[in-house]
DNA sequence: TGCCAGGCCGGGT
DNA sequence: ACCCGGCATGGC
């Protein structure tokens, strides 16, 4: 745990994820696709203005007009064909209810959400985790970063599903910890570890040689 | 001013 | 099984 207790200490409780319902989570970690969460927030702002932050209203609006109001999300006709497809699988196979959609066996409701347009393993992992309360891990940019920084997985072993079971395999399943540990290498990865790095201060600057996770 | 951000898809090798 | 171009806004 030695990763996870200095970013801890160094930045403390998260409280991931920024929203105030379930859907509302899914429908930021679909916005968030290699897009700024500053640039998510806006189109959340403008989600909740035209009273269409929730699945049952992505699902009675046109494609056109939904892209226009998450326009400043980037990407967004994409994400507005991603936003309307899980509507309708949320409508048609659950009944509109996401909290049972999410419910089970946490492999199987994995598979049936990257079954599905536009989530991908990072988005289905989030899901999963921050909505769902299944402790699965959730690989992104700045956990792949942090792992190479520290020489915990080789150079060619980019794979998602490997780098998750670096984690998976080394900690305990707990959603809690799944859920800090994830928003604290995003953290730790926008102040010292993006493209041009800033290792001065970091509080994993000391950690050089095969750490533990 | 160009590069980047909490990826994913479709087509090609 | 990987690799790549495209998608697109706002901030630094």
């Amino acid at each position: 745990m030695e990763i996870f207790d200095c970013l801890y200490t160094a930045y403390g409780p998260q409280h991931w994820w920024p929203a105030d319902t379930k859907e509302e989570i899914v429908i930021g970690a679909i916005l968030t696709q290699n897009t700024a969460w500053t640039n998510v927030e806006k189109a959340i702002a403008e989600l909740k203005r035209a009273k269409c932050l929730s699945f049952r209203a992505i699902d009675a609006i046109d494609e056109p007009s939904l892209a226009e109001l998450i326009r400043s999300a980037g990407t967004f006709r994409q994400k507005a064909v991603y936003l309307k497809s899980f509507a309708s699988w949320l409508t048609e196979k659950h009944n509109g209810d996401l909290g049972a959609a999410l419910s089970g066996e946490p492999n199987r409701v994995r598979r049936e959400l990257l079954s599905l347009k536009g989530i991908g393993p990072e988005t289905a992992d989030a899901i999963l985790l921050y909505a769902g309360g299944h402790p699965t891990f959730v690989v992104d940019a700045y956990a792949k970063r942090v792992l190479r920084r520290h020489f915990l997985i080789e150079p060619g072993n980019n794979g998602y599903e490997s780098i998750r079971n670096v984690f998976m395999d080394s900690l305990k399943p707990d959603a809690q910890l799944f859920n800090e540990y994830h928003a604290l290498l995003v953290e730790v990865g926008k102040r010292h570890c993006k493209a041009t790095a800033n290792c001065e201060s970091c509080p994993l600057a000391h950690l050089d040689h095969n750490e533990c996770l």
